[in-house]
DNA sequence: GTGAATGTTGCACTGACTGCAAGTTGTGCC
DNA sequence: GGCACAACTTGCAGTCAGTGCAACATTCAC
């Protein structure tokens, strides 16, 4: 449950809580429906079925059916924003970056089965791997907009912020594909710190 | 006609250049619809009779009213590759990338109409945005694979190379950003080639 | 000019997604 | 413990994107 909205925190009313399980519980219905039937043959239907609620419901937690497959999380742009804002404002730009992405893949890896099947999902249906690269770029929009915040610098002017974040994003990517090509062996936290310390972003010293 | 399958070059069949101007014409009446009227709004119906085609045609030339949208280009994929595999094989990877890199930045301000109203719609609707995002992550791997086809070098060994391509169009992507802080003055192939020179892609020297 | 490809269209159909209104359940308060 | 309000769930009816198929039209190659 690393990616429910809720955070997986103990607290929370019951109704949040119900929702939070709910939500993961579509997610994880549509994970393995899209994986038994592929992503296309797959219907609303049936993975609202698998959840236990009914199809008008499934809309009311996702807008659409690849929402569901790929788990979207409206809260997320807002913790990853405050998750940089909040480390210590003595830090180095690059640093916070480097530290809250860091964290966020680490939260990738922390469900092994739920990331196996994210994956595997990802490699099949090609407009899901386009999907996900646009939730992506989402990430990345955030990293560069919470970066500039921490700077107070001019996006017009200062390119170097922006540019620091995004090569963050994109260490992180060619992390993954590396961990793709090498077979998935070990942990791809650790092949994005090797590769972040490659592009010199927030390396320690 | 920047972006057709075929370049504009004037040779081909007729029917090969009735293809081409029905692909334009329906990616151009979608752009213009989807300004006028919304995005979603817009039907594809409306889309086919202004370009004076039944709606099933439509489905003949995209996939989806997204596809129409942003003009996806079946042949994009194949003609990077090309580009970055015929540069002289003399040259380093980070040239050869940013040299097919800034050609295709070229490309999309060669119609400074088109590529005004693209911006726009793209400002306007998140899901869009979300869209042209994925297509950007397919250039970006195209451009990795093709990185690694000159290099001849494992992906699952070498991070390098991989990362020369991305950090490439993490430098374009920022550039572009920076253009639209700026209020677009200028060119943004220009700004690109300052990020590459930033990032140290390719510089000349 | 003729036959083979290739492209266009209409038709019928599935299924994603939405607004609305009614029913159900959790919450705060006495 | 029960009441009143808010929030959540559901069914219904409808719109529209997208697809397979078969008939028709156009272009091509010779």
């Amino acid at each position: 449950m690393a990616s429910t909205a809720t955070g997986g925190l103990p607290e929370a009313s019951l109704r949040e809580r119900k929702k939070a399980t709910t939500r993961a519980n579509l997610h994880l219905a549509a994970v393995r429906l899209a994986l038994e039937r592929g992503t296309e043959a797959m219907t609303v239907e049936e993975v609202a079925a698998a959840a236990g609620v009914s199809p008008r419901t499934f809309f009311n937690y996702y807008e659409t059916k690849e929402d569901a497959l790929v788990g979207a999380d409206p809260g997320r742009a807002g913790r990853v924003r405050e998750a940089v804002l909040a480390r210590p404002s003595g830090e180095p730009v690059d640093r916070a970056v480097r530290t809250v992405l860091l964290e966020h893949v680490r939260g990738l890896e922390a469900d092994p089965q739920l990331w196996r099947m994210r994956r595997e999902l990802a490699a099949r249906s090609p407009a899901l791997a386009a999907r996900i690269a646009g939730a992506g770029d989402q990430l990345e929009t955030v990293l560069v907009e919470a970066a500039y915040g921490r700077t107070g610098s001019d996006p017009a002017l200062d390119l170097e912020t922006g540019l620091t974040a995004r090569v963050a994003m994109a260490a992180v990517r060619a992390a993954f594909h590396q961990h793709r090509a090498a077979g998935f062996v070990g942990s791809l936290a650790a092949r994005a710190e090797a590769a972040l310390d490659a592009v010199g972003v927030g390396s320690a010293g």
